[in-house]
DNA sequence: GTCCAGGATTCAG
DNA sequence: CTGAATCATGGA
C-alpha cells in the first residue's frame, strides 16, 4: 500500500493554545475514534472525506493534509473550533466556584468538543456500548477499511448507511462488533431511506433531537447525548457514562444517583456548556486526575424527570 | 478463571 | 414504572 502524499507542515492558529497533553486527550479521549498517534508524535486521522495530521509544535499547533486537497485547513479549523466559539463558553463555566471543575479544566486547558459530523458521531457511539476507547477505535477502523471509500494509502472514509445495510454478515462480524453489529445494521436500514436525516435532525431543538436519535436501534439516552454533543454541537448535552457517574459520586458526593438524575444535576449545575464541563470531568476522572470537592454539593436527588 | 468496558434492550415484578 | 438479566468481545 502506498502511503498518502502529504503537504508540508503549517501552523494552525487558534484563539487559545493547545498543550500537547490536551491535544492527545482531545484526539484520543473518547470523543472521536478516528485519530491515531503516529510514530513521529503527530495525530493522524480522517473526518468526513478529509485526511489530516495535527501536532503540537514549539510554535503551537501545526497541521498537514493530502497534497491537492484545498479544503483541509478550513475543515480542520471548523473541526477543532479554531475560531474560539468554545473559549468563551469554557470561560463562562462555574470553575471559579467549583474546585473540582477548576482542577479538571486546568489539567486540560484548551480542551474542546470536536465538531464532528453527525455520521461520524453516530457510527462511533453505536459501537461504544460496553467497550473501551481503544477497542472502539479498532472497530470503527475495521468498518472503514472494509466498507468505506478509500482515500489513498490505508486511509478510508466511514462507510455509508447503504454500504453497512448491504454488507455481508461475515464482514460485519469480522469487525469485532459483537452484538453492536445489529445496532449498526438496524440504524443503517432506517437511515438508508432518509438520506437527509442529518440536516433534518439538525433543525430540531435538543429535546426533540434526543428523542429522534433514541428512536434508532442501539441508541439509548447516553449514546443520544453523545451524538447530540459531538455530532450536532449541542454543548448543553450532558452524557452520563460510567466515568461521569463515578466522578460525580466521588467528587460531588452524589452517591446512589441514577444516570437521569445526574444528567439533570449536570445541566443545572454547569449550564449552557454542560457538555464541555462533562468532558473536562470525564478526562480528569479517566486519567486519575480528579480531586474531591472540599465540600460536597448539598442537594438531594431530584425526582426522576417525567418522561414526555 | 473473574471483572470490566463512554450501554441498550428485553423481561420480570 | 423500576431493576435485573442478557447481549459479544477483548484486555487487564
Amino acid at each position: 500500500m502506498a502511503s498518502a502524499e502529504w503537504t508540508s507542515w503549517r501552523p494552525l492558529r487558534l484563539v487559545e493554545d493547545v498543550p500537547a497533553a490536551t491535544l492527545a486527550e482531545q484526539m484520543d479521549g473518547g470523543q472521536s475514534f478516528r485519530w491515531a498517534l503516529a510514530a513521529d508524535g503527530s495525530w493522524v486521522g480522517v473526518f468526513g472525506r478529509t485526511l489530516a495530521a495535527v501536532r503540537s509544535g514549539p510554535q503551537g499547533l501545526e497541521w498537514r493534509g493530502q497534497k491537492g486537497a484545498t479544503h483541509t485547513e478550513a475543515a480542520l479549523r471548523g473541526y477543532l473550533d479554531a475560531d474560539g466559539a468554545q473559549a468563551s463558553l469554557s470561560e463562562a463555566l462555574p470553575w471559579r466556584s467549583d474546585d473540582v471543575l477548576r482542577s479538571a479544566r486546568a489539567a486540560y486547558l484548551g480542551l474542546r468538543i470536536l465538531r464532528q459530523d453527525p455520521h461520524e458521531a453516530l457510527i462511533g457511539f453505536l459501537c461504544s456500548s460496553n467497550k473501551r476507547i481503544l477497542q472502539i477505535r479498532v472497530m470503527v477502523a475495521a468498518l472503514a477499511a472494509k466498507l468505506g471509500e478509500s482515500l489513498g494509502g490505508d486511509f478510508h472514509a466511514l462507510p455509508s448507511w447503504e454500504a453497512i445495510a448491504r454488507a455481508e454478515e461475515s464482514v460485519l462480524r469480522s469487525c469485532s462488533l459483537g452484538y453492536r453489529a445489529a445496532y449498526l445494521r438496524g440504524t443503517a436500514k432506517k437511515l438508508l431511506v432518509r438520506p437527509r436525516w442529518a440536516e433534518e435532525f439538525a433543525e430540531l431543538e435538543t429535546p426533540a433531537l434526543l428523542a429522534e436519535l433514541q428512536s434508532l436501534p442501539g441508541v439509548g439516552p447516553k449514546v443520544a447525548a453523545c451524538v447530540a454533543l459531538f455530532g450536532f454541537g449541542r454543548l448543553e448535552s450532558f452524557p452520563v457514562d460510567t466515568w461521569v457517574v463515578q466522578a460525580l459520586a466521588d467528587a460531588y458526593g452524589l452517591r446512589g444517583w441514577k444516570p437521569a438524575q445526574l444528567e439533570q444535576f449536570g445541566k443545572a449545575h454547569f449550564g449552557e456548556a454542560a457538555g464541555l464541563a462533562q468532558q473536562y470531568l470525564f478526562s480528569a476522572a479517566r486519567n486519575g486526575r480528579l480531586i474531591r470537592a472540599a465540600v460536597s454539593v448539598k442537594v438531594k436527588p431530584p425526582r426522576p424527570r417525567p418522561r414526555k
